[in-house]
DNA sequence: TTTCTATGTCAACAACACTGACATAAAATA
DNA sequence: TATTTTATGTCAGTGTTGTTGACATAGAAA
């Protein structure tokens, strides 16, 4: 668990970062300053516009072999968790298994996506990605990693400790802990 | 591609994540830490699951009404960019017209968004809100600023610079002028 | 043996994006 | 003034991705 208030670090440089220097009622001032209704709505908006972006990259790859961005969202999850069952990809990616299926069907068809039976329960279906898979997402996943890499270089590590916090802070209590299963943060 | 280091135990968002304490090569290493495929697979997916339960929330209001998130984007930005022209609400959304107008006609015809002849120039169509159409439209962002502001709250101002920071180095250049036009940040 | 679970599939439908084509009024320009 | 360009609206068709509902099968569990 953490402590829901945080120690000010040493303060960025950043061009929102207010200057804490001052007499304490500044300070008071500025301790609110970061919740008024005008930041919280450029936040909203920064949110729309960084994921449209982040998301149109791989968009583009996909345009010409004839995949979407739900087929990226399911093959990154079994990258990074190979041999998961259909359950917990369906969790994962929040959909219904009729909408998973159509894509996984269309993977399978073109060779990207395997299925092994469980071993313990045999009515599973383990997911793995093929050579081709992994190609496929790798080549995909490197333009959202090329993108987060030089904004992470840019902002700097404080920032992007403020980031994954604020953005872990935003999601629900399921995929904080769907997130916390398969990932050591 | 991948590095097959096991990434340490992130720097976590700790109380200390600024204190330069220790030799230099610890603060070597710390800084490249952040950078690890790993982190950026993480920041991917907190990036994914936090947008998906940010979005959800004005997505079940909607659903009653007749109406789907490409309204809320419309009205939001016809909240704050009262008078805007379609063509710049097209440019802000990054949709066709044909997109545009099918969401637009019907919030018209609801009583929504009101049409007012451009001053200057005739041909233009400025966009505003009706007293209805700010209703809903703060009714649905509620819920998004409710989130925001908690994790915001939680997550400590130094944290929030750093996610906006993050955010804005993560849109293109195009989005980044869009924000800057519009909001004096 | 009966029941529940994990998965797959068909069909229908809705939201929201796209392209392409065409129309109108008003501004801009030759 | 005549012509062209611009801002907007609209029709028609299409694709991706999501939904609900119904039904089937194999295997685990009771």
């Amino acid at each position: 668990m953490q402590s829901p208030i945080r120690t000010p670090p040493t303060p960025r440089p950043s061009p929102h970062a207010g200057s804490a220097v001052g007499g304490a009622s500044t300070i008071r001032a500025d301790q609110r300053l970061f919740l008024t209704d005008e930041q919280l709505r450029t936040g909203i908006e920064l949110l729309f516009f960084a994921y449209r972006d982040f998301t149109a990259d791989p968009d583009r790859i996909l345009v010409d072999r004839e995949y979407g961005r739900a087929h990226h969202r399911a093959i990154h999850f079994m990258r990074h968790r190979p041999g998961l069952t259909v359950a917990a990809l369906i969790e994962l990616l929040g959909v219904t298994k009729q909408s998973l299926n159509r894509v996984l069907r269309q993977l399978i068809a073109d060779g990207l996506v395997e299925q092994t039976v469980g071993e313990t329960d045999r009515r599973q279906r383990r997911l793995h990605l093929t050579a081709a898979g992994r190609d496929l997402e790798l080549l995909l996943s490197e333009t959202q990693r090329e993108r987060l890499r030089r904004a992470y270089l840019e902002a700097g590590p404080e920032a992007v400790a403020g980031f994954r916090e604020v953005l872990h802070r935003m999601m629900n209590e399921g995929a904080r802990r769907l997130l916390a299963t398969t990932t050591e943060r």
